[in-house]
This record gives structure tokens, C-alpha cells and sequence, in this order.
DNA sequence: ACCTGAACACCGTTCAAGT
DNA sequence: ACCTGAACACCGTTCAAGT
């Protein structure tokens, strides 16, 4: 039974859905694919290693072209592909955030926005500020999203103290996207008030 | 060498400081006050317990009274304050953030800022929107900033592939911050373009 | 009320050695 | 190139029992 690579990787994302991240450890990872977890260690130098891969492949299996529509549109297409990509995979969101926190991949979102930004009127460096701003948001509520679902399907969370995170995410997202584009919008159209 | 709840805390947050989040383990944290591992679960039912309350605590030290000012300085004066109590503290962001999204505590920021934004113009619904875009965006960024702090006092993170999170922060966050007040007050000042 | 001692069921990682 | 076997140095948590 000797694997590749992305054997490795793909089986990974299957352990990783079944089971939650807190479960995806090299030891199960190893016992699923009939190896020892040491032999997980040929492919990948640590742990962090293995989910930066499986980040980068949640992303690209989640992949989807760009609408061929004006910049600001094409920003809120990029997000929404995100965010759908994340939520495809149970704790998506966690993992892809990670990775990316890490330095070590989900690198590809923050590039597309950077290029659509830049692509439209917007200016390098604030291209760069609002591509980090949406991709926070995006990435912060859909790992909200993640946790309270698996909150709702656990009995786990205190109970008492009503839920302040119960909302329909989809529109929440759209709202929370725009208003940040509406907010570049202003400033590029030089209608900022504070210099 | 008895404890209370408190003391527990206390020296949580010296040792997340000292060793970092991932060394703030239930051993290490027995070893530091005199008593075992075990003594801990007398104070806090499981060790996410501990950090929710670990989290509560960053936030009331570095606590602040709004300015008095209108609601969007406000919202901006009680976003910086979230930042700066976070920064006081390795991993503080981190921590903040696990235990919010847990939703087993660090909910007073979020509830300053609707209060602010409900305070403001601003709707119900939206506020809560806004709220959580700041939030995700605040902790998110300050995560990003002690990640790179840590990553650069160890020599770890891959080597070379230029930095793309090499950046002036604390003009970062205020851009930010400030885009996302804009797009509000265009919201609210009804000049939204797409319905 | 607060703590000990001992155990249970795990982790990630390394490394010589095998094929 | 890919894997085994065994070890090292850890984890969080439980629980009867002590003071």
C-alpha cells in the first residue's frame, strides 16, 4: 500500500470531513491510509505541513472562475467562491484560516482579490488593506458558521445564555462583503472625510 | 500553597506571556503554581474553560472608557481598545478570538460596539453585522501581527518567498477600520447602489 | 474548599532499519 | 522512494482519596 503525495492529502480532507479537525491527527490519518504514522512523515516534513496542503486543496478543488463583470463585482464573486469553497469541508473555514495565518498556503484568495482590486481603480496598498479586510471577515464568519453547526449537532456550549450568533449567514455575509466595497467605493470617488 | 479562581488566571496570563499559547498547558500551569495538573479541574470545568476565562480577563485589563464623541469616533476609539488590549499579551488575539468563537466568552467588545452603532443611526440588524465585520477584522489583523512577531523572534516559517504581510499595522487597522465606517455611513445616509 | 496520586487514553516527532 | 518498529517526551481528563 504506498502512497503518494496527494494520496496523502485527499485522504486527509476525507478524515478531515468525517471527523472534525480536532480528530484529523497524523496517528488516525495513518491507520486510515494502513500505515504508520511515521511513514506520514516521508511526504511531509510536520503536521502543519499536511494541512497548509490540505488548505491549498480545499481552495483549488473549490476554485471558480471570475464572472466577467466589473471589478467590484467580481470582488464579491471572489468572496462568495471563498466562502463556499470553506464551507464545502467540515471546519473548511479553521483550516484555510490556519494555513493562511501561518504563512504556509491559502495564499491564492488573497491574490485573485489583490488582482481584481488593482484591476479596478484601487491603489496597491489599499488594494492590499481591503483584500486582508474581506478575507478576515469572510473567513472569521464562516468559521463562526463552522462552530455553531457542529455546536447545534453536539449537545456541547453551555446552555442557558441565548445564542447571539444565530442569523442567516448567507445574507450576513453578502451585507458585511458590500459594505466594505461600498466604503472603497466612497474613498476612491475621494469622498472620505477623515484625512 | 491553596488557590483561588482568580490566582489561577492571574498566572495563566504570566505564562501565556512568557511561553506562548501553545505552551500554556494544564501541566505547565499546575507546575507554575505549586500543584497538580489535576488541582486545575477544581477551579474551571475543562481547559477551554480556563481560556475563555483567560480571554474575559485580557479584555477587562485593558478596558477603556468610550471617548465622548459621536457614535463613529466611538466605534473607532472601542475597536483600537479591543487591538491594544490584545497586543498587551502574547497570543492575546488568539486567545480572544478562540473564546469568542467557542462563544464561551470575550463578548463585551462585542457588545460595547452595538451599543455604539444602536446608540448611532444605525439599525438593529445592521449594527450586528457591523459589529461582527469589526470584530473579525480587528482580531483577525492583530492575529496576523503576533503570528509575524513570533514567526520573526524564531527563525521558523519557510524561508525564502518574500513576507506579503510585511506592513506599517497600525495605519493598516485604522484604513480598515475607517473603510468600513465609510461604507456604514454611506449605508445609513441611504446612498447604497445595489438594492 | 482545595488538593494529591495514579491512572487512562491519547498526542507529534525522530530515527535506525528494512524493501 | 516509501515504509516499519520502537522509542521519546509530552498532552487533557477522571476519580477515589486525603485535609
Amino acid at each position: 500500500m504506498r502512497h503518494h503525495r496527494q494520496d496523502v492529502v485527499a485522504r486527509a480532507l476525507v478524515v478531515l470531513d468525517d471527523y472534525g479537525l480536532a480528530d484529523l491527527t497524523m496517528r488516525r490519518l495513518g491507520t486510515e491510509l494502513g500505515v504508520q504514522p511515521s511513514a506520514l512523515y516521508h511526504h511531509f516534513a510536520n503536521k502543519q505541513a499536511l494541512l497548509a496542503a490540505v488548505a491549498d486543496e480545499i481552495l483549488s478543488r473549490g476554485a471558480r472562475p471570475l464572472p466577467d463583470a466589473g471589478w467590484e463585482e467580481q470582488a464579491r464573486a471572489s468572496c462568495h467562491a471563498l466562502r463556499d469553497a470553506c464551507l464545502a469541508w467540515r471546519d473548511g473555514a479553521e483550516v484555510v484560516a490556519t494555513a493562511r495565518a501561518f504563512g504556509l498556503g491559502g495564499r491564492a484568495p488573497y491574490d485573485e482579490l489583490v488582482g481584481v482590486l488593482t484591476g479596478g481603480d484601487v491603489d496597491g496598498e489599499l488594494a492590499a488593506t481591503v483584500a486582508r479586510t474581506l478575507l478576515h471577515y469572510v473567513l472569521g464568519h464562516a468559521m463562526d458558521e463552522q462552530l455553531q453547526r457542529q455546536a447545534g449537532s453536539a449537545g456541547a456550549l453551555h446552555a442557558g445564555a441565548a445564542n447571539p450568533l444565530a442569523h442567516d449567514h448567507t445574507a450576513d455575509v453578502t451585507t458585511g462583503v458590500d459594505l466594505v466595497l461600498t466604503g472603497l467605493r466612497a474613498r476612491v470617488a475621494g469622498t472620505s472625510s477623515t484625512p
